[in-house]
RNA sequence: GGCGGUGUAGCUCAGUUGGUUAGAGCAGCGGUUUCAUAAGCCGCGUGUCGGCGGUUCGAGUCCGCCCACCGCCA
C-alpha cells in the first residue's frame, strides 16, 4: 500500500531569473520526491511563480511593458530552466492562472461569509514618490528615506483578515508538535513572535484598485484586489488539486513545505490560520533552510555575480553542481558558494572516491574475469563486513532523509564508497590476475569483485534520488540497466546478492571526470 | 532595547543525559601501492573547545557576567 507524500517549494517571485537559492529548494524537493517514489510512495510536488503585487508592476514599468507580459516572460524562464535541469514539479502554479484565481476568489468568499474578514479604514503616512505607506524603518528624521520628502497622512480602506485572535491555539499547536517547524531554531523564532504578539496584528489582504490594479479581484468588493500572501499561499492548494481532484485530500494530509528563512512568518503564522479559516487541517511540516552566500570576488567574471544554474551546468555539468548544493549546505544554516570549493568537493568525493571506485572495480572485472561478474564463493570477515556496512549505510541515509539533512545522507553514501575502496585494497584482487582459474587466489579475487559490484549496486540505488543521472550511469556500467526502475528502497538496498554472477559489465567513460578550478 | 542563536584544528563542521589522553572530512606533509580518473591505501593535528568567574571529585558539555557575529521582534 503506497503512502502519499506531498512537498512544495515556494512559488518563486517572478521578478528575477532563477538563481542558486531557487535551485537549492527545487533540488531538495526533487530529491525528496525521487526518494519517496523509490520507496513506492505516491509522491507529488508543487512549484510555481508568484506574479502579483506592487513590485511586479514597478519592475514591468521599468522595462516599459505591462505586468502580464513581464511576468509571462519570467515565468516561462523559470519553467524552461527547471525543464532543462530535470527539476520539473508535478504541478507548476502561476498565480495568474485562471484556475488559481478561481480558487482564491472562492476561498475569499467563503472566508468572508464566515466572518473572518473585516473592512477597516487605515490611516498612515503615505509617500507619493514611493506610492505606498511608509513604516518607521522607511523614514529618516520624518522624511522618506528614498525621496527625502515629508510623507502625507492618508486614509485608505483595506480588508483585514482577522488573524490576531487565533494566536493562542497556534502557539499550543506548535508546542504540542515539536517537529512541526524544523529546524528547532525557527520553531523558537515563531514561538517568539507569538509570545510577544504586540507587533503582529490582523493582516491587511487588499489594496484599492485605484492604487494597485494588478491582482485578484475580491469577489465581495470589485473595487479591491487581493494583496500578497493570501493569494500566494493558496497556490499550494491549487497545485495539490484543490478543490475537486480526488487525490487532493490525501495529498493535503501529507503536505510538507520547503521554504527559505525569509518567508518564515507567512508560512508559520498566516498560513495555518488561513487554513483554519477555510476549514482545512494544518500542513504536516514546515522545513526552513538558510541562505547561500556568494563571494563575488571568487565568481568568474563571465558568470557575473549571479549564480545561474544553467551557467553552472554549462561549466561543470549540472549533477556536480547539484551534488555541491546538497552536500555542502547543512539544512537550516547558511552556506557559502564558491567555485573553488565546488571543484574541490566534487573532485574529492565524486571523482577520486566514488568515480575512481567504479572505474577500478569494473576494470578489474574486465581484465581478470573477461568483463563478467564472478560468483562469490566464500565469506570471510571482510566480506561480511562489507555486507553489514551496506545495511548500516541504508539506515543512516534513511534517517538523514527523514530528518531533512541531505548533506548527512550523502556523507553516509560516500563513507561506504571509502569502505569499498579499502576492501579492494586489502584484497588486492589484481594480484590474482594470472592465477589459474579455480585456484584459491582467483576464487578470492572473484568473491571480492562480486561484493564490490554488489556494493556499487547499493550505492547506485541510494544515490538515485540525489544524483539520478550518476545512479543510472553506475547501473548501466554494472550491466543492470533497469536497476533503478525495478528496485525499491529500503529493502532492495539491504538485500545482498542482486548482481547475478555472469552479468556483463562495461567500465565505459569516467563517471565523474575531475574538474578544473576556474582561472583567475 | 527585548528574545533567541552561533563562537571547537588552516577551511567546513561532529561532539549523546557533565567523566578516562577533544574527534571527522577537506587542504597540507611523509610513506606505500599500481587495478584505477596524477586516483587508492597508511601515517602525521598539544587546537587557551570566544573571554572571565562559578557549581562539581571532574565541564567543550551546567550556571552567571562579558566580547564578537547573526537572526527575529521592537
Amino acid at each position: 500500500m503506497s503512502r502519499a507524500f506531498f512537498v512544495t517549494t515556494p512559488i518563486y517571485y517572478a521578478n528575477a531569473e532563477p538563481h542558486i537559492g531557487h535551485t537549492y529548494t527545487s533540488v531538495v524537493a526533487d530529491m525528496l520526491v525521487r526518494w519517496h517514489r523509490q520507496r513506492g510512495d505516491d509522491a507529488w510536488s508543487v512549484s510555481g511563480t508568484d506574479e502579483h503585487g506592487e513590485k511586479m508592476v514597478e519592475a514591468a514599468e521599468k522595462r516599459g511593458v505591462d505586468p502580464a507580459a513581464f511576468t509571462e516572460k519570467i515565468s516561462q524562464l523559470h519553467q524552461h530552466t527547471w525543464a532543462e535541469l530535470d527539476l520539473v514539479p508535478s504541478a507548476f502554479v502561476r498565480t495568474t492562472d485562471p484556475r488559481h484565481v478561481r480558487n482564491v476568489q472562492e476561498i475569499l468568499q467563503r472566508v468572508w461569509d464566515a466572518g473572518w474578514i473585516e473592512l477597516r479604514e487605515y490611516e498612515g503616512l503615505y509617500c507619493v514618490g514611493c506610492e505606498r505607506f511608509l513604516t518607521e524603518r522607511d523614514m529618516v528624521d520624518g522624511l522618506c528615506r528614498d525621496h527625502e520628502r515629508a510623507p502625507e497622512t492618508r486614509r485608505e480602506t483595506n480588508y483585514f483578515f482577522l488573524m490576531s485572535r487565533e494566536f493562542g491555539w497556534l502557539r499550543d499547536h506548535i508546542q504540542a508538535n515539536p517537529e512541526w517547524i524544523a529546524p528547532e531554531r525557527y520553531r523558537n523564532e515563531v514561538l517568539g513572535m507569538l509570545r510577544d504578539a504586540s507587533g503582529l496584528g490582523d493582516l491587511s489582504i487588499s489594496r484599492p484598485k485605484s492604487r494597485l490594479a494588478w491582482g485578484v479581484e475580491l469577489p465581495f468588493d470589485r473595487d479591491h484586489v487581493c494583496y500578497v500572501w493570501f493569494d500566494a499561499l493558496i497556490s499550494y492548494l491549487t497545485g495539490a488539486g484543490y478543490p475537486d481532484d480526488p487525490k487532493f485530500p490525501e495529498r493535503w494530509s501529507a503536505a510538507e513545505h520547503l521554504i527559505g528563512k525569509d518567508i518564515l512568518k507567512p508560512h508559520a503564522i498566516f498560513w495555518p490560520i488561513m487554513l483554519k479559516a477555510m476549514g482545512l487541517a494544518p500542513y504536516r511540516r514546515l522545513h526552513v533552510h538558510g541562505y547561500w552566500n556568494v563571494d563575488d570576488r571568487k565568481v568568474s567574471k563571465s558568470l557575473g555575480n549571479m549564480i545561474s544554474p544553467l551557467a553552472m551546468r554549462e561549466r561543470y555539468g549540472f549533477e556536480p553542481f547539484r551534488y555541491f548544493l546538497l552536500r555542502e549546505m547543512s539544512f537550516g544554516l547558511d552556506s557559502s558558494f564558491g567555485e573553488d570549493a565546488l571543484v574541490e568537493r566534487v573532485n574529492a568525493d565524486l571523482a577520486n572516491n566514488l568515480g575512481n571506485l567504479v572505474s577500478r572495480a569494473l576494470n578489474l572485472v574486465e581484465k581478470g574475469f573477461d568483463g563478467v561478474v564472478p560468483p562469490a564463493t566464500t565469506a570471510f570477515d571482510a566480506d561480511r563486513h562489507v555486507m553489514q556496512r551496506a545495511i548500516d549505510t541504508v539506515q543512516r541515509v534513511d534517517a538523514a532523509v527523514g530528518a531533512l539533512q541531505p548533506s548527512q545522507a550523502l556523507a553516509a553514501i560516500l563513507d561506504y564508497a571509502s569502505d569499498l575502496n579499502r576492501y579492494i585494497d586489502e584484497r588486492a584482487p589484481w594480484k590474482a590476475g594470472k592465477s589459474e582459474p579455480g585456484s584459491e587466489a582467483k576464487e578470492l579475487a572473484g568473491t571480492t569483485l562480486h561484493n564490490a559490484c554488489e556494493g556499487l549496486r547499493v550505492i547506485a540505488l541510494l544515490l538515485a534520488p540525489f544524483l539520478p543521472e550518476a545512479a543510472r550511469g553506475i547501473a548501466t556500467r554494472l550491466g543492470l540497466d533497469d536497476l533503478i526502475g525495478r528496485s525499491r528502497l529500503p529493502n532492495d538496498a539491504m538485500a545482498w546478492g542482486q548482481v547475478p554472477a555472469g552479468t556483463r559489465v562495461a567500465k565505459g567513460a569516467a563517471l565523474f571526470p575531475r574538474l578544473e578550478k576556474p582561472a583567475e
